[in-house]
RNA sequence: GGAGAGGUGGCAGAGCGGUCGAAUGCGGCGGUCUUGAAAACCGCUUUACUCGCAAGGGUAACGGGGGUUCGAAUCCCUCCCUCUCCGCCA
């Protein structure tokens, strides 16, 4: 959520970079600013209400002692009086509050001035891209067959368990996982994050936090007999580990890590391009979030990039970075880069990690401030990444690798897998 | 799930209807003293909104919400959380 005062400060700025949303910033900073109007008016009205309610009361009790009982009568009609106003007051208070945050819910968040215009994916820019796209013959096998050959991923199973998009992985290829995971963990652990095991369930307050709600609400399962969502994301614990809280300047950086498997409903996306592994509704993710000083986030947000390059290096999967245009980011990210991977029999690149700087706009929802030099305390940054989600790439991993003699795996993956060669 | 106790500032811990944003101690910051440090002493030490160029002013906040009252940290209701005991259980 933006703040206010920035909507008010700043408004030239913000309707610039709300436009390239290709959304009507102007109409939507315009209401905004009027119910922001109002809520300070009303607070103004009340707040000089209440100074003389103060007044009189404190008045009332001084009149007590000194025994000038019809003095304190005739004061106390007066409150009364008084005492209606404020309350209407009040209720209009609440509402305006309610009014301008309710419309603040509703506007996304201000991409920073790098982000290119665009409507589509088609406009997402392609920052860079590397390593070797691999040649496979003709009967190379997309990832879901592959899964069926080597018996190490069961789409079938899953359906009976549960339903379609809940993958069960077994033998090798559970091992994989298991690797793969190990080893995200263990690269953001040496780059200085710390490790978190976070609840795979949160409540509403934390949903709300990072955005999910009320934006994405249909977007996540939700336990309703306790009001518990399952978390799309490690982001959504992790980042509210801090929310409500005043943290030092020298508190921060703050570097945080945490594996978690991540539940998504995708209602409404079904078809060719969600086969096999390419979108579920359970997938497994290490996730890396980040606190910062508004003046540093932007040289992190490339920090974390370097980061998830790193990885796919080391992985030996060809990869590119998009940095996406204003119509397709996220609701609360003011710059997001997507990495993709190929995935060679699918002939099609995948997602397989979404790193953004929201800037204030979850931190603002999370009351999560730090303590400037002077009086004034500022909202910290959050940014967070995918570092990496894990379906997509043993997707490519197994497709990509393919041999006559089994799938390979990458050799810095092997200390973890204990396995050179997944084999029949 | 049942019974009981409790939730106050960074921490500990008073207050139990009026001048309490809140005693006191610890911690932290600044100062005096000292060659330096410690000790001692003095002062300061929450946050949000709002008005103001600023200095500074106003309002709100004692787990959350609601109520009683001219006035509530203090009384009442309700929800949440923590602790103890019992039950259940990986």
């Amino acid at each position: 959520m933006l703040e206010s005062i920035y909507l008010r400060e700043h408004r030239e700025e913000a309707e610039q970079r709300l436009t390239k949303r290709n959304i009507d910033a102007k109409a939507l900073l315009d209401t905004a600013r009027d119910l922001d109007d109002v809520r300070r008016n009303t607070q103004q009205d009340l707040d000089a209400r209440l100074a003389e309610l103060n007044l009189l009361s404190r008045t009332i009790g001084d009149l007590m002692k000194s025994g000038k009982k019809d003095e304190a009568e005739s004061a106390r009609a007066t409150t009364i009086e008084l005492k209606g106003r404020t309350a209407t007051l009040k209720d209009q208070l609440d509402a305006a509050e309610k009014a301008l945050q309710d419309h603040l819910c509703t506007i996304p968040n201000a991409p920073h001035s790098k982000v290119p215009a665009g409507r589509t994916p088609e406009e997402n820019v392609t920052v860079m891209q590397e390593g070797a796209i691999p040649e496979l013959g003709p009967d190379a096998k997309p990832h879901w067959e592959l899964g069926e050959d080597y018996g190490i991923l069961h789409m079938d199973l899953g359906v009976k368990v549960t339903g379609a998009g809940f993958p069960v992985y077994s033998g090798q290829g559970a091992k994989l996982q298991r690797a793969l995971i190990a080893f995200f963990l263990d690269k953001a652990i040496e780059a200085g994050y710390r490790e978190y095991i976070p609840p795979h369930m949160v409540n509403a307050e934390s949903a709300f936090a990072t955005g999910q709600l009320p934006d994405k609400e249909g977007q996540m399962y939700h336990a309703t007999v306790d009001g518990l969502y399952l978390i799309p994301t490690a982001e959504v614990p992790i980042t509210n580990l801090y929310r409500n809280d005043l943290l030092e300047a020298s508190a921060l950086p703050i570097k945080m890590v945490g594996y978690t498997p991540c539940f998504r409903r995708e209602a409404g996306s079904y078809g060719a391009h969600v086969r096999g592994l390419n979108r579920v509704h359970q997938f497994d993710k290490v996730e890396i979030v980040r606190i910062e000083k508004p003046e540093n986030s932007y040289a992190v947000l490339e920090e974390m990039v370097e980061h998830v390059k790193g990885l796919l290096r080391t992985l030996e999967l060809p990869f590119r970075q998009l940095l996406l245009c204003g119509g397709d980011m996220g609701f609360s990210s003011a710059m997001t880069y997507d990495m993709e991977v190929w995935s060679a029999a699918q002939q099609r690149w995948l997602e397989v990690s979404s790193i953004s700087n929201f800037e204030t706009f979850q931190s603002n929802r999370l009351k999560l401030r730090v303590k400037g030099d002077d009086k004034k305390n500022r909202l910290a940054h959050t940014l967070n990444g995918s570092a990496l989600a894990l379906a997509r790439i043993v997707a490519a991993l197994m497709e990509n690798n393919q041999t006559p003699e089994g799938i390979r795996i990458p050799k810095a993956l092997q200390p973890y897998t204990g396995f050179a060669m997944i084999q029949k």
